[in-house]
DNA sequence: TCTGGGGTCCTAGGACCC
DNA sequence: TCTGGGGTCCTAGGACCC
């Protein structure tokens, strides 16, 4: 059996640990760069307002509402993330991180706990409010799409917000009750093409031939589907792993690939500019690789024009750089970045996103080393360096130190100063857990 | 003026290799 | 009259998830 704990609203819940006199009120979280709703509280979603909406088509409505905004706030929510996995980590002998508010926890070999698992449910989710502060929900079922859905019906319970269905006899009526568009792994598209073929609810799905889901819900995915709705697990597994730091981290060795990309404030077409956006989200970018102990060998540059404009063609543009010997130093990978977003940028276009990915990741220790170049003689030297300035951007604060090809925004006194390009954030709570400076004040 | 970011998997065509 | 099969790399896009 699985069990998958959904952390309620979880950006708005995080926001309210902190600032407890917005229970029962109406509170919204936007997007980067205060782009979109991407958080409601329930009494947001009351009001009508959608997942993904547009902020600047909603504001009149927030404002007349009195509708509490917060910009996103990561630090924050990744560290109320980390402490809610860090409880349940006490629940089951494995757990995969799903997302920074789902994790899946591997009930197998706990047979004896069979009847007990709506109490083993409930003392999960009182655990992890007292302990964060954090609302869960929580479902349990033999298959993960099958918890997925009585996690999706225990919202409804208000009552214990836990839903347990191990028999066939529990799970089928939930899935007639379910419209198709609402299992998990059919989405919008998948949804549409369903119900205009008059399959319109989970058990209609589920009551189709195996091979009939392959042929039209995208081949293995779709026969995987067809399996988990009918109680026989199909799903990978990706258990969380403790790292040096006494941290779960989902395992590092099935990472494919990581993104650090933005939309800017403003469009930029400058080539200085784009340079140093580009030079920072390297350096985030390489930073978070060097903390799974991973290098790479490819790096993608991204350019984005306006994806709204009303013309034809592509908006996004990547170049891919790839590099003799795989490497986790941000110099390294900084230059040939920028030798990648030299021959991408179109000069005079105005850019409105930019970013890397990192591919053709491997642990760090185990790089293949290069037919040719031999290895630096100053390469352990970089390695420590690497070391040295992530330990005092951890300690002091992002970006205490880094390459000056990343910018050196400082107003007339010296003040760190935004970056041209940065993103709008007007109403950002502060980092209380992360922050030395922005500790939570009681009193 | 204004529309997020980080992932996964799969497909497909063109250019190239042998 | 007639033109293979097995690859890689790059770019782009479609579907899904949160």
């Amino acid at each position: 059996m699985y069990a998958l704990v959904d952390c309620n609203n979880f950006y708005v819940s995080c926001e309210r640990v902190f600032a407890p006199q917005l229970a029962g009120r109406p509170v919204v979280v936007l997007s980067n760069n205060d782009g979109c709703l991407i958080s409601r509280s329930d009494e947001a979603k009351a009001l009508g307002l959608k997942m993904g909406e547009p902020y600047h088509l909603v504001r009149p409505l927030l404002e007349q509402q009195q509708v509490r905004v917060f910009s996103s706030n990561y630090a924050l929510y990744g560290d109320m993330s980390r402490r809610v996995v860090q409880v349940l980590s006490n629940f089951a002998a494995e757990l995969e991180i799903y997302s920074i508010d789902e994790a899946f926890l591997d009930f197998s070999g706990m047979s004896l706990l069979a009847p007990d698992l709506p109490a083993y449910g409930i003392r999960v989710k009182k655990t992890v409010l007292k302990h964060t502060g954090i609302p869960t929900c929580v479902g349990i079922a033999p298959t993960k799409t099958l918890a997925k859905l009585a996690n999706r019906l225990a919202r409804r319970q208000a009552t214990t917000g836990v839903l347990v269905l191990s028999t066939s006899e529990q799970w089928e009526p939930a899935l007639a009750a379910t419209p198709v568009a609402d299992i998990w792994g059919v989405g919008r598209r998948y949804g549409r093409k369903l119900q205009e073929m008059g399959i319109l609810t989970g058990a209609a799905l589920a009551a189709l031939p195996e091979h009939w889901l392959r042929r039209h819900l995208g081949g293995v995915v779709g026969q995987q589907l067809w399996h988990e709705l009918h109680g026989q697990p199909c799903q990978g597994w990706n258990p969380a792993e403790w790292d040096e730091d006494d941290q779960l981290q989902p395992a590092a060795s099935r990472r494919h690939s990581i993104t650090c990309t933005r939309s800017f404030g403003r469009p930029q077409h400058e080539a200085a500019v784009l340079a140093e956006a580009i030079a920072t989200f390297v350096a985030r970018a390489a930073e978070k690789m060097r903390r799974q102990g991973l290098s790479a060998h490819l790096i993608t540059v991204i350019l984005g024009t306006d994806r709204y404009a009303p013309t034809a063609g592509p908006t996004t543009h990547t170049g891919v750089v790839s590099l003799p010997v795989s490497t986790n130093d941000t110099a390294a990978l900084t230059q040939a970045a920028l030798h990648g977003l030299h021959r991408l940028r179109r000069p005079g276009t105005a850019y409105h996103r930019a970013g890397v990915l990192l591919s053709g990741l491997e642990p760090a220790a185990q790089a293949q080393l290069g037919l040719f170049a031999a290895p630096a003689a100053d390469q352990p030297r970089r390695q420590q360096l690497m070391a040295t300035m992530d330990k005092l951007n951890a300690r002091f604060g992002r970006q205490l130190v880094g390459l000056a090809a990343a910018g050196v925004a400082k107003d007339a006194n010296g003040q760190p100063k935004a970056p041209a390009w940065a993103g709008r954030s007007a109403y950002c709570s502060p980092r209380y857990t992360t922050g030395w400076h922005e500790l939570w004040r009681v009193g």
